[in-house]
DNA sequence: CAGAGCTTTCAAAACATTCTGAAAGACACT
DNA sequence: AGTGTCTTTCAGAATGTTTTGAAAGCTCTG
């Protein structure tokens, strides 16, 4: 395989992936464009390579710094602006999970912390079941929230062997 | 709060969750809908509460039993078909994980196993960044897939007590 | 302060996804 | 076979998302 067809299936798969997450398509691309270039690039290459408008690289490159995945840099002497992705892969994994705990799970679970506080007294079947529901989503959540929280607390190295230790535990169980 | 506005902050609420994560809102509210009631609906009941056609409430209802996180029951004497969602929350996470990880993380790890072939001989910067970030990109997704299907296959108990495990581990060092 | 070179914004256009409702299909019963 | 009840399908409509490109904004330099 050559290295032009191996970048640019890279960007696709990529992007596909992206958009089965909740990001779109495009972002994912200007993302993995970066990840894979060994010098930052301006928005100016960007728009080339990708061939999308002005714009659209702008929007996505400013989505990508709020998600903390890209920076921005000066060069002395240049007006233009260069960006690079973070190349810790590792890094960007807490980095996204990071964003999504924030923007995502945090609020669920705020909101079936409220739904708890349905009254108990109103008791039929199907307010049992109900808050029976909601008292067990919100506990798996929160555990998840939990164990998030030390992936994203965690250096590569530790995480790792932690995980190796649970795998040998359940083999031998 | 009352019972009635209690269930439709909830359906919203998983609502918009899903669309977060690429399932769409209204597969997500039927879903929703169908963990809160005690006993299983006919696709007229889930129009009714959700306000939705025919059409739709067929098309997401069959997604969710694709997704095995829904199914449909026949009763005697009756031509109408209820359905009925899995309620152990531990067994839905399951069955979610187990699917993405099929639909998505697989294809993922493909491509990127074609992409290590790239010729190592054709060396130069871009060709040296782009195979360290694709053999890192794919040692994390691998890692991940395991961590997957180690926690697909444990039951809740076992899992649960591994990652107090984890934490208190981390608590210590 | 005028102009060059770049970035940012935003309304409208293009595109993609989701939903509807009518029609067709399936089935059980007479 | 005919009828009533329910399910499934699908083309077109509605809605939602992404992209474009032109215009406006910066900021440096002569």
């Amino acid at each position: 395989m050559q290295f032009e067809e191996a970048k640019e299936k890279f960007i696709q798969a990529w992007g596909a992936l992206g958009s089965n997450w909740g990001i779109n398509r495009t972002m994912a691309q200007v993302h993995a464009l970066l990840l894979i270039s060994a010098e930052s690039l301006s928005a100016e290459d960007i728009m080339a390579t990708l061939n999308i408008s002005r714009g659209n690289a702008n929007m996505n490159l400013r989505a990508l710094m709020d998600w903390g995945l890209v920076n921005k840099e000066h060069r002395f002497g240049e007006r233009r602006e260069y960006f690079s992705a973070e190349k810790d892969i590792w890094q960007v994994a807490q980095q996204v999970i990071s964003e999504r705990r924030k923007r995502e799970l945090k609020p669920v679970l705020k909101v079936l912390e409220e739904l708890k506080a349905i009254r108990k007294a109103e008791v039929n079947t199907d307010t049992q079941a109900f808050l029976e529901t909601v008292e067990n989503l919100a506990t798996i959540v929160e555990q998840a929230d939990q164990f998030l929280e030390v992936v994203v607390q965690s250096d590569s190295k530790w995480f790792l062997e932690s995980m190796v230790k649970i795998f040998s535990q359940k083999a031998n169980s």
